[in-house]
DNA sequence: GCGCTCCGCGCC
DNA sequence: AAAGGGCGCGGAGCGC
């Protein structure tokens, strides 16, 4: 039943709804973007009664407002993905819900071996295929009218309204579903509770964004434009190829320099073919080749990140990059618009991105956590030990795999060694590993040599090896095929793909320390004076006054870094930034 | 003009 | 025997 909300009726709306643990709430909004308002609001309580307002109706905002204010302290708001609606209403209201249900989390956490987790799929796969008169209605609306946009804010009340309330209901259905299975696992109810706190600092550290240096970026833009029409023509002279040839093109490039150049192929793509990718140029003996280099890094500079900074910052000189707490399998985040897990750690890059003015940035970064995490699951001794000491974890293995001495081991060995140990945590297959050792030394590095590095590496380190092999086998023996961690998450591990099981332990062990981190942090930080920014697995960006910054690393670093039922060296280095993220 | 794959490349 | 960790995103090229 749908029912208007009014001035008259919000009293008597906001008893009815706090009168049950939950509700389900959604919006509608005008774009997907940061700033897009919630044009609509809808709140349905489990008899079925729907309250809704809508732009344009009376006292919008306020209503929503008053929703929020007598409700956010007595029940929890069911969503399907509160994030953004969460943005969008605090927005409109200056008011959040603070503790949520998501029914889209449940899903992953109890449905790994899934692969689409969206609302629609979710319903199909419980309740099976559902009415589609109202998305029907919609569509023929949008014909109808001629609207090619497929604007939803155009559409009248009594075709949107039945669409908005079918999906409210099934938000509920949804719900009730899954919630109760949350208890069949270990852990899986704490998990869950982990990752709706983990959802409401991630609001806020969305709302904080990075502030960008606009000045730079636009000075070092003009830079590299001109330094790009120098290359250009340098490079056209040099190889001899006319204004049409375009090299960004891994398709002309790699035409000119196998086909033409008659260039030997030391590496090749994914499908077979001849690779141009930095490493096969750097082998590649020609008078320009480093001119190509040059043009390609200043394009990555271009296209990665001055201009998407130039362009996402656009509203208030900050970027509020969107972090998908559910995004990648092992329950690590996922980042973008823009991505800020990916930001070149060059400080022509870093310089464009800036310290609040007036305040300190922290970068709190637990140290080397996925071989910890490695080193608990496998409980190497080797492994153990060396992190215990404090020691160079990658030295001393070279010095193991060697035989010699850790103050002996060279650089190329100690890469050879990162390689290895970076290849258990991965669980790379000889190929990747070949093209890690060979990305790492600088020297090409054949499969066998990878594959006998591999065995060496085994034979010095046995509890790995073990380790390994049993997850293997459990994966093979379950009939579910799900392992899961430590903290409860699970992990559906494809037939033939065992091998992946011991990376999605100790990634996600490692990601799962960050977030319990995350959410012990939120609530002691206010928000106003100090804050968090963004995360990008295993560090933690904040922000506070200067004369704070003690206080607030020490209280952070100690909440990354308390665990009693690790018997491993968790620890945080934290550096301290001042006027730009430039290290 | 859009959606797709391939390639390349940045990060942990 | 082969297997090739987790991501997002921009450009090229192609087909519709």
């Amino acid at each position: 039943m749908l029912t208007l909300l009014t001035r008259k009726n919000i009293e008597k709306a906001i008893r009815h709804l706090a009168s049950d643990e939950h509700f389900t709430c959604d919006t509608e909004t005008y774009g997907l973007g940061w700033l897009d308002k919630a044009f609509m609001t809808g709140f349905r309580h489990q008899d079925g009664t729907c309250y809704y307002s809508r732009e344009g109706d009376k006292d919008y905002e306020f209503l929503i407002r008053e929703i929020i204010i007598g409700t956010k302290d007595i029940c929890t708001p069911v969503f399907a993905n509160p994030k953004f609606d969460l943005h969008r209403l605090e927005w409109l209201t200056g008011y959040r819900f603070e503790r949520v249900h998501d029914v889209i989390a449940l899903d992953h956490l109890i449905n790994p071996q899934e692969l689409t987790h969206r609302l629609k799929a979710i319903g199909g796969r419980l309740f099976g295929a559902e009415e589609e008169a109202e998305k029907n209605a919609i569509d023929a609306w949008f014909i109808e009218c001629n609207d090619k946009k497929k604007e939803f804010w155009k559409l009248p009340d009594e075709i949107l309204l039945p669409y908005f309330e079918q999906d409210l209901v099934l938000t509920n259905k949804v719900f009730w579903k899954l919630y109760p299975q949350l208890g069949n696992y270990p852990k899986l109810p704490e998990l869950y509770e982990l990752e709706m706190q983990v959802v409401d600092v991630v609001t806020r550290m969305e709302k904080a964004g990075v502030l960008v240096d606009k000045k730079y970026l636009t000075k070092f833009r003009a830079v590299l434009e001109k330094d790009q029409a120098k290359l250009i023509k340098e490079l056209r002279k040099g190889f001899s190829v006319s204004e049409d040839f375009n090299f960004n093109s891994s398709d002309q490039l790699g035409d000119l320099l196998y086909n033409q150049l008659g260039c030997e192929v030391l590496y090749t793509t994914e499908k077979g073919a001849p690779s141009c990718n930095d490493e096969a140029l750097k082998h590649i003996q020609h008078p320009y080749i480093e001119s190509l280099r040059a043009f390609k890094l200043n394009e990555t500079y271009l296209t990665k990140f001055v201009d998407p900074w130039l362009n996402f910052s656009k509203h208030d000189g900050k970027l509020h990059a969107c972090f998908n707490t559910m995004g990648a399998v092992s329950g690590r985040f996922t980042c973008e618009m823009p991505n800020m897990q990916q930001i070149m750690k060059d400080p022509k890059i870093t310089r464009g991105l800036m310290v609040t003015p007036g305040k300190v940035c922290g970068h709190s970064d637990l140290s080397q956590i996925e071989m910890v995490g490695a080193a608990w699951y496998t409980r190497d001794d080797q492994m153990l030990s060396s992190l215990k000491a404090g020691t160079d974890l990658h030295r001393d293995t070279a010095a193991n795999l060697f035989n010699i001495k850790p103050e002996d081991v060279t650089k190329h060995q100690r890469q050879i060694a990162k390689g290895m140990n970076f290849s258990v945590v991965y669980g790379c297959g000889k190929k990747r590993l070949a093209s890690f050792l060979s990305n790492h030394t600088g020297v090409p590095v054949p499969l066998a040599e990878a594959e006998y590095a591999r065995s060496m590496y085994h034979g010095k380190y046995p509890e790995i090896r073990m380790f390994s092999y049993s997850v293997m086998d459990t994966i093979k023996r379950r009939r579910d095929r799900i392992i899961k961690n430590y903290f409860g998450r699970r992990y559906f591990i494809p037939t033939g793909k065992e091998y992946v099981g011991v990376n999605r332990l100790v990634q996600g062990w490692a990601a799962y320390v960050t977030k319990y981190a995350m959410a012990r942090i939120g609530p002691k930080l206010n928000w106003k004076t100090n804050w968090m920014n963004c995360q990008v697995h295993d560090m933690i960006s904040w922000e506070c006054d200067i004369k704070d910054q003690k206080d607030v690393q020490v209280m952070i670093e100690k909440d990354m870094t308390t665990w009693p039922e690790f018997d491993v060296p968790i620890k945080v280095d934290t550096s301290i930034l001042r006027d730009t993220w430039e290290a």
